[in-house]
DNA sequence: TTTGGCTGCCC
DNA sequence: ATTCTGC
DNA sequence: GCAGAATGGGCAGCCAAA
C-alpha cells in the first residue's frame, strides 16, 4: 500500500502516514469525542442523536452505524471524491479552532466531509475522528504498518515527522522494530524498584536545550530539569520515572499528587508539587546512540554522567544479577525501604481481593456489541443497608464468562435504580441499566484511592468523598456469597488506611 | 461567574 | 493500566 | 510471545450551559 501510494501520488504519503499514526501536524489534537461526531453524523445523514445512539448500541461500532446510515441515503448529486490531502488538511482546521463557538465550528467541518464521503468511507472517516483507525492487514506485513511502527519509534529521537518521512522515501534501509528491540536483550536479569510516578525521556541537546517526551512520545515540558552533569556530558537521552516528592517529609507520594502539577503556562516560581527524577537508563550520549549496548554498560555510564541529587535526581534503585539468591534479598530490601521507596506488591497493596456486588451495567462496543461491555460494582454498608458504589469493572473475564454475566444479569435488569443503591451524580456517563443485587464478585485491584466519583465507606476516611479501586479486575464469581455477604464499607475503609505508609 | 461535561493523557 | 484471544 | 481489542481510575484544561 505505501508503495502503490508512492508511485501514483507521492504528495499524499505524508498526509497519509499522519493520518495512519493518528497524528495531526505540529502535535495538535483534534479535541472531538463521540458526542460532537454523533452529531455531525446526524446532521449530515439527516438521521437523529437517537436514532444514532441506538444503532451504535446494536452494531457496538459508530463507524459501522455512519456507513449504514450513508449507504441508505438517497444521494441526489454525487459527492466530489474526498483526497487523503483534503481530510487532513480539514484535520488540521479542526484542531486549529478554538475558543468561543469553536465546538460548533469544529462539528461543520465534520459534517462537510461526512457529506463528502461515499459509503465505505464514512466508517474509516469515523474511525480517524475517534483516533481509532484499525488497518486489519492479514496478509504479509504491511510497508506502511512497518513505516509507521518506524516513525514512531524514531520520533522519540528526532520529534520531527516530515524529516523522517522524507528519509524513508529516499530508500534509507530501515530497520524494523523489532530488530532493535532484539538488541535490548539482556542476559542477566535486571531488578529494578517500581515508582509510582510517570515516564519521562529526557533530551538534552548540545546548544543546551531541554526537550520532554511521555511514554507515547508527548512532548511535556514543564520546567528545566535541575540535574548535575559531569563536565565531559554535552548531550544525553535519558530513560526516567519522575515521582512527586515531600521535601520535608523525604517521602515519595503517589502517582494521584503527581498528576494534579499543571500542564500548561507552568510558573517557575508557582510549583506546587515537588519531585524528584529517577533515572534507570541512557540511551543516547554526546552524539552516540547506546542502545545497541549492553544495558548494564548504558546504566555504567548513566552513573558516570551525572550527580546524584537526593530529593531531585537520583539513579533508580537496580539490581544486575543472574544469582536468584541476591534478587530475592534486593526484593525483601525493596519491602523494608517501604518509607522511602514507593513499592509495588508489598506491604502497601490489597494482596487479598474484594467481594463485590454488580448492580448497573453498560452496553458493550465492538467486539462486545451486544453483550455488557462494563458494571458497575458495589461493597454493602450493613449498618445503613447501602450498596455504594466503587468502581466499575470490564476486564477479568473470558467472552464465555462475559456472555453467561451478560444473559445472567440481563434476566434480573430492573426499571431504576433501587433506593438502597448510593451511586451519586458524578458518575457520568449513567448506566445503561440496572440490575437487582443478586452475584458477588471477587475482584482484585493494585491500590484504593479517595475518589470523586464513587461513594464507598463515604463518611469513613474522608467525610464527602468515597473510595474506589486502581485497576480493578475479575477474578471469579462467589456462587457461595450473598450480596449481603459482600465486603464491607468498614473493611474497605479498613483496606484503605493499611496502604499508607507510615 | 460558576458549574459540569468532555477530551486527552497519565497510570 | 489489566486481561483475554488468535496468530 | 506478541499484537490487538476490549475494558478500568483520575487528573488538568477547555468550552458551553447554568
Amino acid at each position: 500500500m505505501l508503495r502503490t501510494i508512492i508511485v501514483t501520488t507521492p504528495e499524499d504519503l505524508i498526509a497519509t502516514v499522519y493520518l495512519c499514526a493518528n497524528e495531526n501536524q505540529g502535535e495538535e489534537e483534534l479535541g472531538i469525542g463521540k458526542g460532537p461526531i454523533v452529531k455531525a453524523i446526524s446532521e449530515a445523514f439527516g438521521k437523529s442523536e437517537a436514532e444514532i445512539m441506538e444503532k451504535t448500541k446494536e452494531l457496538g461500532e459508530l463507524g459501522l452505524v455512519a456507513r449504514r446510515s450513508r449507504s441508505s441515503q438517497a444521494m441526489i448529486y454525487k459527492p466530489k471524491p474526498l483526497t487523503i490531502v483534503k481530510v487532513f488538511n480539514t484535520f488540521g482546521q479542526i484542531a486549529k479552532e478554538t475558543g468561543n463557538g469553536s465546538k460548533e465550528k469544529k462539528q461543520n467541518r465534520m459534517k462537510e466531509l461526512f457529506v463528502a464521503t461515499t459509503d465505505c468511507e464514512s466508517l474509516y472517516l469515523t474511525r480517524l475522528l475517534q483516533a481509532k483507525l484499525r488497518l486489519n492487514f492479514t496478509e504479509t506485513k504491511s510497508p506502511l504498518i512497518e513505516a509507521v511502527k518506524i516513525v514512531k519509534h524514531v520520533f522519540s529521537v528526532v520529534p520531527a515527522y516530515d524529516t523522517i518521512v522524507h528519509a524513508l522515501l529516499s530508500g534509507e534501509p530501515a530497520k524494523s522494530v523489532g530488530e532493535i528491540l532484539d538488541k535490548f536483550q539482556d542476559t542477566v536479569f535486571t531488578c529494578e524498584y517500581k515508582y509510582d510516578g510517570q515516564r519521562e525521556h529526557i533530551h538534552y541537546m548540545e546548544d543546551g536545550r531541554f526537550e520532554i517526551f511521555s511514554k507515547s512520545g508527548k512532548e511535556t515540558l514543564r520546567s528545566t530539569p535541575m540535574l548535575l552533569k559531569k563536565p565531559f556530558v554535552k548531550s544525553f537521552i535519558l530513560d526516567c520515572e519522575v515521582v512527586a516528592f515531600d521535601r520535608e517529609k523525604k517521602k515519595f507520594l503517589p502517582l494521584q499528587i503527581l498528576s494534579t502539577r499543571a500542564r500548561k503556562n507552568v510558573n517557575v516560581h508557582n510549583i506546587k508539587v515537588g519531585v524528584s527524577t529517577l533515572a534507570f537508563d541512557m540511551l543516547y550520549l554526546n552524539g552516540q546512540l547506546l542502545i545497541h549496548e549492553n544495558l548494564n554498560i548504558r546504566r555504567e555510564k548513566l552513573y558516570e554522567s551525572f550527580e546524584e541529587d537526593p530529593g531531585c535526581f537520583q539513579f533508580a534503585t537496580a539490581l544486575t544479577s543472574s544469582n536468584v539468591d541476591e534478587i530475592q534479598e534486593f526484593l525483601e530490601a525493596s519491602v523494608k525501604d517501604g518509607c522511602e521507596d514507593y513499592m509495588e506488591d508489598s506491604c502497601c497493596s490489597i494482596g487479598d481481593s474484594v467481594d463485590l456486588v454488580p448492580i448497573a451495567a453498560y452496553y458493550g462496543e465492538g467486539k462486545r456489541a451486544g453483550l455488557f461491555g462494563s458494571h458497575l460494582l458495589a461493597c454493602y454498608d450493613g449498618e445503613k443497608n447501602e450498596f455504594q458504589s466503587i468502581c466499575k469493572i470490564g476486564t477479568g473475564f473470558s467472552e464465555a464468562e462475559l456472555e453467561d454475566l451478560s444473559s445472567s444479569l440481563g434476566s434480573k435488569v430492573i426499571a431504576t435504580a433501587k433506593k438502597c443503591y448510593q451511586v451519586g451524580d458524578s458518575l457520568k456517563p449513567e448506566p445503561d441499566v440496572w440490575c437487582e443485587p443478586t452475584e458477588v464478585w471477587e475482584v482484585k485491584a493494585a491500590d484504593l484511592t479517595i475518589s470523586p466519583t464513587y461513594l464507598a465507606a463515604t463518611g469513613i476516611v474522608d467525610p464527602n468523598k468515597g473510595i474506589s479501586l486502581r485497576f480493578p479486575r475479575l477474578v471469579r464469581v462467589r456462587e457461595d456469597k450473598t450480596p449481603y455477604e459482600a465486603t464491607s464499607s468498614e473493611q474497605i475503609a479498613e483496606l484503605f488506611k493499611a496502604q499508607k505508609r507510615n
